[in-house]
DNA sequence: GCGTGTGAAGGGTTTCACAGCA
DNA sequence: TGCTGTGAAACCCTTCACACGC
């Protein structure tokens, strides 16, 4: 634990992705023996401009090095304290359709922090199956199920139609993050954190910016 | 087309995804048969305060009815005039893995107007299969089928160790709109609009956010 | 009266210019 | 000299309060 960073600072929504970017960048530069970096070269790698990267960092304490630069595996270390991304977090799939199972045998998160402990559908056929690491439940059990494996994270990859169903379930089973990938906005209480993912209007907002410039 | 929709406006970063959010539910509510739409209602089903959708929408002329609301139809096209969403866009996907596939076999895009044109591997084994409604082509003819197909936006669903070089060739054959999965930073010429989708990102920043309320 | 449209205020984020340290 | 750290300025986005039109 690094005793200079200020962990009292709350950090906002646009940081955030920020310094989860920083920290995969220098990850892969300590794998590569590099054993410094400038605010420069980060900023070119990861499109977000230098100063914006040293007060970013600057927030936390003086981490970086003047004439120098910043040390890679000290500066790893501050981003994982600032971000807490030591523990495990326990992830749960509802919806083991193509994108449902596709994400539970993706083999690279459980390396990043994030575990799958849990999978859910509806459909007969499926229930039992094994998928990635996990073996698939039927939706009915999920209740149960989330606080056996004490899930962290809900993933809805149901169809839209049965999103906002899906969502309140796994909010009754006390999950309170949740990333949702299906076609519809959720409504949830405050309390509960919801991230989108709608590749419909990632691929369309791709489309207007490219045709816009 | 509508004559009134002030098409000389930039619209920002912020705005747009927030236009296809207004759009994607305007659309249903035609579907339901409702003619009719008031901004606080809209701002409900779509998490975003009303006085900033009525910001975004009277930024493109005046469409709504004071005292009435909006007109459904009329905003629907108002909003596909707006963000361009009327000619049919060409995908095409590079690794055909678990995620890629899932992409290629999800059947709601092309009623979004975004439609698979083509899929890359490098694996021999996959090459020939049908996926969704591509033939899995081999990684090699990438240049030629991208020209031959008329690809608009491509897809990077390959390992991230060969993220950048699939990027290059994309961009070599001519693709100016990548949608990147892989978790590394690619590398482009400016004229080239990139986004990322880091769902190890996205599932560590929900961590951070409801860890830290 | 009701709901949209809008100038002005408010808040937050990014950039600028430069101070300070190795 | 070279690069980080930082107050001040600039910018952008959101909210407020209210004017205007049906």
């Amino acid at each position: 634990m690094n005793e200079a960073v200020n962990k009292e600072k709350k950090i906002s929504d646009v940081v955030i992705p920020r310094i989860l970017n920083y920290l995969k960048v220098v990850q892969q530069l300590e794998k590569e023996n590099k054993t410094t970096i400038l605010s420069e070269e980060l900023s070119r790698i990861t499109n977000t401009s230098a100063v914006l990267i040293r007060k970013d960092l600057a927030n936390f304490g003086k981490i970086g090095q003047p004439g120098t630069g910043y040390d890679v595996s000290r500066l790893k270390s501050y981003l994982l304290d600032i971000i807490g991304g030591k523990e495990m977090s326990n992830l749960a799939v509802v919806g083991v359709g193509n994108l449902g199972s596709a994400l539970l045998n993706y083999k690279g998160f459980e390396e990043e922090g994030l575990k799958f402990v849990a999978a859910f559908d509806k459909q007969e056929g499926k229930i039992g199956r094994i998928c990635g690491n996990v073996i698939v439940e039927h939706i009915d059990n999920m209740g149960e199920s989330i606080k056996n494996n004490n899930v962290h994270i809900g993933i809805i990859t149901v169809p839209s139609n049965v999103a906002q169903a899906v969502a309140e379930k796994l909010v009754g089973a006390g999950v309170y993050s949740i990333l949702n990938f299906s076609h519809v906005a959720l409504l949830a209480p405050p309390e509960v954190t919801v991230r989108n993912v709608d590749l419909a209007i990632e691929l369309k907002a791709l489309r207007y910016f490219s045709v816009n410039r």
